[in-house]
DNA sequence: CCCGTTCAAACACCGACGTA
DNA sequence: TACGTCGGTGTTTGAACGGG
């Protein structure tokens, strides 16, 4: 066993005895699953009502999805307004973003529960259409613009103008994005801690579904805006593998089936699953493929490690390098 | 500001594909 | 073989656009 897998391996255990230790997350996340299932048919209904309008993109926390079923609306994965849709239709609110929307993305619309059908709501999403500029120079939120950029290409049905095929992200009821929160803090692998507070804990940047038919698997994305020296891939690949580990162990516990459900899989939870620890970023000059492709046993399950590293352009993916066989395209593949 | 036109999103259906 | 999931195609619907 090599240096790389080695320490792999330390850490799905110290993350492993973590979990067994803090056993509190098993109730909590089986609560979670139940609200959330049950608000499911509901929400569905609520989208029917009005159309997600690029580049405005609909998200949903996991405390929304459980409870009052509000819509986030968001522009390069920036809260910029918030949806509500009861017996008096779609209403939309800047409410707290109002301030934000003026210094980041010079929109001075304020909307207080206006319609969402009024001629202020679609000066609104009109502003946004115009692909305003980023006012705001620091790069406090690029992280969350690249997640969102990825995941507009992987949401993609079309194959035509997908750098990728057979990656769907998983969204609640199949509409609304969501990062899945965990009950851990990793960003800093040397120091894992545990997360008793609701929603405190690290998110899974990007949580997808991989493959075709019957064996699609299920894939934990480890997005990094940068790739640079001080933030190795393999550190995000270790920070993947950490909320790996969560995401068997939640399928694994008591409430595994509905989360299964929940991941947007309709068939029965699998007696071994395959989950694939994706290392996302830039392309360097110089890309890690040293970890592709390996595959780590854990009880009845297996982590596989893969890495996909793009390059963007006018705010789009224009170019994708993956060990993800199964997402490249055919032509591709006949080229070799 | 109204209303017909145009465009993009959503939907319904089904074939391809890969797995149990 | 049966089944689950992605994506292709054609149609419907929601919202933007533009002329008057």
């Amino acid at each position: 066993m090599d240096d790389f897998t080695s320490q792999c391996c330390s850490l799905i255990k110290k993350v492993d005895e973590i979990l067994k230790y803090n056993s509190e997350w098993v109730q909590r996340y089986g609560g979670y699953a139940k609200q959330i299932l049950l608000n499911e048919d509901d929400l569905k209904y609520k989208k029917t009502n009005f159309n997600e309008w690029a580049p405005l993109y609909l998200y949903m926390t996991i405390g929304e999805a459980k409870g009052n079923l509000l819509f986030s609306l968001r522009y390069v994965g920036q809260d910029v307004a918030k949806l509500k849709v009861d017996g008096q239709g779609v209403t939309i609110a800047t409410n707290s973003f109002t301030e934000r929307n003026m210094r980041d993305f010079g929109c001075n619309i304020h909307l207080s529960n206006h319609s969402w059908s009024s001629k202020e709501a679609s000066d609104f999403r009109k502003h946004f259409s115009n692909k305003p500029i980023r006012l705001d120079v620091s790069k406090k939120n690029d992280e969350h613009r690249v997640e969102s950029l990825l995941l507009t290409e992987f949401s993609k049905s079309d194959s035509k103008d997908k750098m990728i095929c057979n990656i769907q992200p998983v969204k609640f009821s199949g509409i609304a994005r969501f990062q899945m929160k965990t009950p851990l803090t990793s960003s800093n692998i040397s120091n894992i801690c545990y997360e008793k507070k609701a929603g405190s804990g690290g998110g899974i940047d990007i949580i997808s579904r991989i493959g075709i038919g019957r064996g699609t698997k299920l894939c934990v994305m480890e997005v990094k805006d940068e790739n640079v020296a001080a933030e190795p891939p393999r550190n995000a690949v270790l920070q993947g593998l950490s909320y790996g580990v969560f995401v068997l162990n939640l399928l694994r516990s008591e409430s595994g089936d509905l989360w299964w459900k929940i991941f947007g899989f309709k068939g029965k939870l699998p007696d071994s699953l395959e989950l694939y620890i994706v290392c996302t970023m830039p392309s360097s000059e110089v890309n890690d493929i040293s970890f592709a492709e390996k595959v780590i046993n854990y009880k009845q399950d297996f982590f596989h490690l893969h890495y996909l590293y793009f390059q963007e352009e006018n705010q789009c993916i224009k170019k994708i390098e993956t060990s993800l066989k199964q997402c490249k395209k055919k032509e591709l593949l006949n080229d070799n």
